[in-house]
Parts: C-alpha cells; structure tokens; sequence
RNA sequence: GGGAGUUUAGCUCAGCUGGUUCAGAGCAUCUGCCUUACAAGCAGAGGGUCGGGGGUUCGAAUCCCUCAACUCCCA
C-alpha cells in the first residue's frame, strides 16, 4: 500500500465512533468476577442527574480511563462503575423550575405527582452526561451503571439510617438552618447567595436595672431586640466589667435580661456590646448555648412577627424594623444611626433574605465514627495525592461536627421515621415494620393510617457515601453478608475527584467504609484541580467561559482533548486551560499519525540490513526500556501529566525526530525487511504506551498494521515489561546526536545549505564509537566523509566533550569570530575549573563531603580539563 | 481572626533526604527551511542573579528566620 491513500492529516471523527462501538460490541469494558486475575477497580465519582459534561467531567474522566486502560493491559480484571447522582437539592430546583415553566407550582400539587415529575425530568436528562463520556472514550462497564435512587441503592441507604439509629448515632436535634420566609423552605449553604446590601447600624440604649446607667448596643437588626435573651460584653473589657452580673431592660417591652461576659465579643466593633439573640443569629445561638440562655423565636415560617413579640404582632420583619425605630426614637432611646454595608444572605431561589432558623433536623454523630477514617489517611492506610491534602484532611477530622444529614425536599431518599400520635416516633425500614415496632414499644395497637412518615429526605450525600459498596452490592446492609461482586472489587483501587468534595464525599466513604467493612474503600485518592479560563476563573455554565466540550471533541479529536488536558495539570494542580492545548494534543495526534503512515509507505524487499540500522534499533530499544521505566515510575507516583510527557518526548523526539531518520531510505528506495519487521515493532511499543492517553488513535493504527481479532486489540493487549537497558549504548549515541546538532547548528549560523555535504574529521580517543555510528552520523549530517586525524587548514572547529571536530569549508573562515567563539568556551570551562579546584582545595570540603561527591568532583575536573585542553589546540590551531 | 499552601524562563510546571556539567521540560518567541511521513511540519537559537532581605554551611533554588504577594480551607 502507499502512503497516498492515507490523508497526511489525521481524521479522528470516523476513527473515535467506529472503535468505541468496536470494544462496546466484544464487550471489552465488561467486567465480571474471576478470581484468576487480580481485580483492579475504580468507581466513578457518580455526575448529578442534571449535569451536562463540563471541563472538570473531562479531566477528572481522563484520568479515570487511563488508569483503568492501563490496569487492563496489565493482565488486571480493570472493572471501572459508572452511575449517576441524584443531587436532591439541583434536582429539585431543576424540577421545580420546569413545572414552573408549564405554569405549575410545587405548592399546588402533591408530593406523589412531584416525584412522578421528578421521574420523568431524571429520565429525559439523567443519561446525557454519560452518553457525552462515551465520546470522551470512557472505558466504562455501562452493565453496571448505576444510578443513587435505583430501589436496591435506595434500600441500603434506608437499612444505614435504620442501622445507624439503632447504633444511637443518628438523633434528632435542633439546628439553625438558612431559612427562606418567602419559599417556606431551609436551604443548604450552597443555595445561599451573600450580596453586600446598604443598611444601617442602631445604636439603641437598654438601661440598667437598678441604676441610672444605660448600655448602648450597635445592631443592623433593631426588630429582634424583642428575642433578647441577654447582652454580651468582653471579660477583659474595662468599660463593662463592673456591669456583668447585672440586668438589663429591653427597650419598649422592658423584659430584663442578663449581662455575660464571652470572649467572642469583637471590643472594636460598634459598642463593645452585642445583644444575644439566639433564634435569630447563629452566632448568638452558639453564645447562648454556652451560658444556658433561652430561645426565643418571634418569628412566623412566612417572616412575621409572632406573639412572643410582644408588639407589632403579625408585622413583616422589614415592617416591624421600620417601626421599632420610629418606636425607639419616640421613646428616645435610640441613640443614632449610621449607615452599613453588610453581608446578607439571599435566596438563589427566591432572593429573599435568609432567615437563620432553628429547626428539628436529624444528626449523625461523627465524634467515634470518624476515628478509623482519620487514622487510615494519616497513616497512609489510604493515600492521598498530592500528600499536601492530608494536612486539611486532619484539621476536617479532628474539628468535625455531627453531620445534619436532613433536607427539607421531596427528591431524595425519605427519612424512615414514623411519628405516632403518642407523640414519640420509631425509626424502621418500612412503615408495616415501624407499626410492628410502634406496637410492640407502646404496647398500643396503632394501624398504618396513625403513621406519620417524616416528610423530609436524606442529604445526597447520605447515599453517596456509600458509593463504592453498594453499586456492587446492596444487599450487604441488610444482611452484613457480603456478596461475591463485593468480596471481589472491594476495596477500589483509586478515586479520582475533585478537592472541593474532600470533606464532603471522600471523607465519609472513608467513615462509612470502616463502618460496615472495616476496610478502606481506596487505597489511592487522586485529587484534579479545578479548571480555570485564562483570567484564573472557574469555568462554569453560568459565567459562560467554559469551552463546549463536544465541540472541543469535534474539533480536536477525543484523543486530542485528552493529552491537551493532561499536558499541564499535575494532581492537586489547578489546569489553566488554554486551547493552545488541546491543539498540541491534535498535533500530537498528526504526528503519531505520519509517522505511521512513513511506515506503512515503504516498500519492503528481502536486502541485507545495513549496520547502522543495527546500531539505531539497538539503540531505540534501549532508549524505549529507559523511558518505559520513567513512566512506570510516574505512573506509580500519580504523576500522570509526566508520565504522558515522558510518552510524548519518545513519541517524538526519539522515535520520529531520531529513529526514524536514521532508518529511513532514501527516497523511493526498499527497506530491508528486518529493519521493517523491528520498526514495526517499536511502533506497537509506542501505541502501546500510548493507548491509556490516546485510545482511539492507537486503536486505529494498531488494526491498520495489520488485521487482528478482538482478542488482539489493543485495548486488551499486554502492557510492556519493565526490563534492563544498556545505559552506555544510549550515552554514545546522544554523544553523537551532540555532534550532529553541532553540525546542524554550524550550518545553519555559516549558512550552509543542508544539501551540501561536508567532510567530518575527528580528534578522539573513541574511534570505535564514531565507527560504529558511522553510517548514522553521514546520513544525519550530510558528511561526505568521516575521518580521523589531528588538524585541518581551512576548517570550522568545534568541541565535543573531549574530541575536537574539523568541517573544511569553502568559504573564507572568520578567524577573528572563531576566535572568539573558542575563547568564550575557554573562559567558561577555565570558570567551571577553577570552582571545582576550589572545592577539591577546600580541606574542609574534602573532609566533610561524602565521598562519592568528592569523586564525582575530581571526574568533573578530569572531564573539564581534557575539553579545556581541546579547546585551547583548536584556538592554536586557527592561528 | 486561625491554619495550610504557593512564589523557578513570556506561559504552565519539574527540580527527592542541601554538592555548578541542574538552573531543566513542554508550549510560546526568534532565525532558516514547502528537504515527497508530517508547515497540525523540519533544523537551529535566544530567554531566568530560582519573590525581597537576612542567616546556617566548605557549599542553598533546595534548610532556618523575616518581609511581601497570591490561593485555598476553617471561622
């Protein structure tokens, strides 16, 4: 075949969906339990239901895919879960915003026809992204895909709650929560948008009870004063100290408050005195239960006034602030007022402000159960990449609080509670188990319609956490037995996720591993960095400064996209994306792609192997050894960017720019057969290497070769072994790529043409090294002759370490310029001499130093004083 | 406010437990080439007193102190 039927740019469109349904089609992700060969597994982390494919999809998939390709061609059982998330809170304002749009609203309609809706969003949606991954060239066992409201999923999660119940580490508590008065809904933290708003600051007088004094109180919330509970001064504060104990009276109800001393007082800040005023403030919540005040809330779920106010009863909050001052200043108590910028939360939803809120929430204890999952990250049980991340990982750990694990939603899993009308309730796997267990605990004969399930759902990440056991087996929660997927693929070998969800996610996979395996779930977590665009900003949907991802895939080629991710983003580094990037993968790809296509051109006969194709494949294959085991060793570490780029320095620097030229036959010339039956199997060294970065190219080559079966593919063809190399063969030949750069370079600044061949003559000691190389360094080069001798007339002159080079040309030489170009050198070694005489002097350092270091410093000197010598003879020799 | 991290060529980053043939890579830049595998290319070149200052040491990008800037986490 020649070289014309393939295009000389690569087209990767044709190529990406023909072997992605090839491998699809001989089930080659699939995988199922064989305990001959060593599992080797990773679950994803599962993208919400609502996403589309962003850049952080792509890196974070990347790198999955590579890892598994890579365990696959191990010989490993590479069996890589996918599935999706059901993101309670994303979904649910999706959906809500949907039925929105058909002109319904959620408050209208049941929580049975919301889920129905729900479904039905989840199902038209749920898919995409992974449908996008496909394209990306994921290698996932999609038989196993997975979703975290599937029933069984459902059920292990509700088994966990029940269980965890039991265990007395799940209670009901009281929490402040990120109210919306508007939404009559607590948000998450997330949902929470902080807006700077122009207020005021109140300073408003609260006398003293027994005494003519007063205290001025600076508060941008003048209508809560009613839901004192006490006024707050700094312990060390000289102005107030001789006030605590003592009482003060709120203003126009006259309820008298205590005065406490607590160090969270900020002295600068307004007055130096803070009103306590827990149901409203989370701050005040915490100084409050400190020093055992009540709670008095005085406000409505809609944000009016209610009767523990006192006054202004059934007032709009805003209102009721309006009228507090005009009442204070009416009764002359309000000392002044002054303008403020604050910080206030608004409602992503609603933008209404948020209003803390104490509510009735279900915890989980963390205090014992994050021990084991603390101990396994410090101890590196499980292995954090980069290791930096286990300083924050501690601080998280040690410092956590129990874990307020409900939601006030529809889309999740429901709280298994069943409130009875005795008041109390019971906490069971379904309701006719938690009637049986209502019954029996009450001794009472309640029926299914006295149950009241809790309306609220379980926080996503409440099922998530779980992730890495229950897509194998769900059962295992109920029954503690484990199934075989279980035994098998547990614990995972690496996750791959994002810094961000540390806390959020790894760390309670970790907790809920030890829980009910006792085992770690992973052992590597490598942590990708956040994609950024040009200016350092996150790429989001929402500021419009991401790529489109398949566009970047149509445009660039999967293969493409992937190596352009990975060129510059070290684990726990951000990526700042730059689509210079991605091109350099596409070309990457093209070069990939001509050098197979100069392989495939060439015409091969059965003619005797010249020497110095013995010489350059002896040379490649040590050369390829070396690299191999540089990228093993990147691999191992995690550092997948270097690992790809070790790949690409051989790809192109040692097997294109150097092998290749040095076997390449003149044009239109045969090249013997054994030359060709080696180069080609470099070439499947190289896709080899290749295949977890860039798939499908590898795969395309790799058949265009020559026609193989599935079995055969690439996807599951052997990993190359690690074995020895001669590290002399590779130094000789870089001595001699030197000399040929030097060449190139001296033409290049004589301007000599590249055609025009030149007569080499070499000074050494090394004869048989330029022999041997002989063919390699003519061809290269361009040499007419390579000889050996001592001086030439007329001739260029440069030094490789210890030999002197003459290249006679035509031209007239510039004495002068060589001169100096000789001297420069000269002084540079004589520089480099006289440091390591210096050292080789120093007593103190011949003493001090280790030996090898004082040997490896007499060498340098040895090596420098035999290229100075050299040096010096050609500076005689011009004259 | 507390804690962690970062600061090395124009850009993105390597440089392990201190030793000048380690100041490196990729990209970008510049110069010369359309040399029948590849101009999405080939060949060559230039670029950094390793954030500032101080210290330890025979010797520091590499250890210590300090200052500055940026980032993240927690509050």
């Amino acid at each position: 075949m020649s070289s014309t039927s393939l295009s000389s740019k690569y087209n990767p469109s044709e190529s990406e969906s023909k072997w992605y349904q090839y491998w699809m089609d001989h089930h080659l992700f699939r995988s199922t339990v064989d305990y001959t060969r060593e599992p080797f597994s990773i679950v994803i982390p599962p993208p919400n239901v609502t996403g589309v494919l962003h850049m952080g999809h792509m890196l974070n998939n990347t790198i999955q895919d590579i890892l598994i390709r890579k365990a696959r061609m191990e010989g490993k059982n590479a069996c890589w879960v996918p599935g999706t998330d059901h993101a309670s809170i994303a979904t649910e304002a999706k959906v809500v915003a949907m039925l929105k749009d058909k002109g319904i609203n959620k408050k209208n309609i049941s929580r049975e026809e919301f889920l129905s809706h729900a479904w039905e969003w989840k199902e038209k949606y749920g898919g995409i992204i992974l449908e996008q991954l496909k394209k990306l060239g994921a290698s996932c066992d999609w038989d196993r895909t997975k979703f975290t409201m599937d029933e069984d999923l459902s059920r292990a999660v509700i088994s966990v709650f029940v269980d965890l119940h039991k265990k007395g580490k799940i209670y009901r508590g009281i929490r402040m929560v990120n109210w919306d008065p508007q939404g009559k809904t607590a948000l998450s933290d997330d949902e929470v948008i902080f807006k700077e708003v122009a207020s005021k600051l109140y300073y408003i007088n609260y006398a003293i009870e027994g005494s003519n004094e007063f205290l001025t109180i600076a508060t941008t919330r003048p209508e809560t004063i009613m839901a004192d509970v006490a006024i707050c001064v700094h312990p060390e504060d000289d102005r107030f100290r001789h006030l605590a104990g003592k009482q003060a009276i709120i203003p126009l109800i006259n309820r008298a408050i205590p005065i406490i001393a607590d160090e969270y007082v900020d002295r600068e800040f307004g007055t130096g005195c803070l009103k306590i005023t827990p149901a409203h403030d989370i701050n005040d919540y915490e100084i409050g239960l400190r020093h055992q005040l009540d709670v008095i809330d005085i406000l409505n779920d809609d944000g009016m006034l209610n009767e523990k106010a006192q006054i202004l009863v059934g007032e709009d909050r805003f209102i009721a602030r309006k009228k507090v001052v005009k009442l204070l200043k009416d009764a002359d108590l309000l000392a002044k007022e002054e303008s403020y910028t604050s910080n206030v939360g608004h409602s992503e939803r609603t933008d209404a402000v948020i209003e803390p809120k104490l509510s009735l929430q279900w915890f989980l204890k963390m205090t014992d159960i994050t021990k084991p999952a603390l101990a396994a990250v410090m101890d590196d049980t499980i292995k954090l990449f980069p290791p930096k991340f286990k300083n924050m990982y501690r601080s998280w750990m040690e410092n956590v609080r129990d874990w307020c694990i409900s939601r006030q939603l529809w889309w999740g899993h429901r709280i298994p509670a069943y409130y009875l009308p005795n008041g109390k309730y019971v906490v069971e796997k379904s309701p006719e188990d938690a009637l049986r267990l209502a019954n029996k605990t009450y001794a009472m004969e309640y029926t299914l319609a006295d149950l009241k399930q809790d309306e609220d759902v379980l926080d996503t990440w409440f099922s998530s956490w779980l992730w890495p056991m229950s897509v194998f087996d769900t059962e295992f929660f109920e029954t503690g037995e484990k199934n075989e997927d279980l035994r098998y693929y547990y614990p995972t070998n690496d996750l791959v996720t994002a810094p961000e969800i540390l806390f959020f996610w790894v760390a309670r996979m970790i907790i809920a591993g030890y829980e009910y395996t006792g085992e770690r779930p992973f052992k590597n977590v490598y942590l990708t960095g956040i994609v950024r665009d040009k200016l350092g900003r996150k790429m989001s949907k929402s500021l419009g400064n991401s790529p489109d991802p398949l566009e970047l895939i149509r445009d660039y080629g999967a293969d493409g996209v992937r190596t352009g991710m990975l060129f510059s983003s070290p684990a726990g580094n951000d990526l700042p994306f730059d689509e210079k990037l991605v091109e350099q993968g596409r070309n990457f790809s093209n070069k990939i792609w001509n050098a197979f296509r100069l392989i495939k051109g060439w015409e091969v006969e059965s003619i005797p192997m010249p020497s110095e194709n013995r010489t350059a494949a002896h040379w490649f294959g040590n050369r390829y050894q070396q690299a191999l085991s540089e990228i093993e060793d990147h691999f191992m570490k995690f550092r997948i960017s270097d690992a790809l780029m070790s790949t690409y320095k051989l790809v192109w620097n040692d097997f294109c720019s150097w092998y290749l030229e040095m076997i390449k036959p003149a044009y239109q010339a045969p090249i013997d057969k054994e030359t060709y039956e080696l180069t080609v199997a470099f070439l499947e060294d190289i896709l080899k290497l290749l295949h977890p970065f860039m798939p499908f190219i590898s795969e395309e080559i790799w058949h265009q070769i020559k026609e193989r079966d599935s079995q055969h593919a690439l996807i599951v063809s052997p990993w190359p072994t690690v074995g020895s190399f001669e590290s002399a063969i590779i130094e000789d030949a870089q001595h001699v790529f030197d000399v040929i750069s030097q060449i190139r370079n001296m033409r290049a600044s004589k301007g000599i043409s590249p055609k025009e061949a030149l007569a080499l003559t070499v000074k050494t000691s090394q004869e048989p090294l330029y022999e041997s190389f002989k063919g390699i360094l003519i061809k290269l080069a361009n040499l007419s002759s390579l000889s050996y001798g001592d001086h030439l007339e007329q001739a260029i002159s440069f030094v490789v370490k210890a030999d002197e080079c003459f290249i006679p040309i035509s031209e007239k030489i510039n004495v002068a310029e060589e001169r100096e170009n000789l001297l420069k050198e000269i002084n540079y070694t004589k520089g480099f001499i006289e440091s390591v005489m210096k050292k080789l002097g120093n007593d103190r350092f011949v003493a001090n130093a280790p030996e090898d270091v004082v040997e490896k410093e007499k060498q340098k000197h040895a090596d420098a004083a035999l290229k100075l010598r050299a040096l010096e003879e050609s500076l005689e020799k011009l004259g």
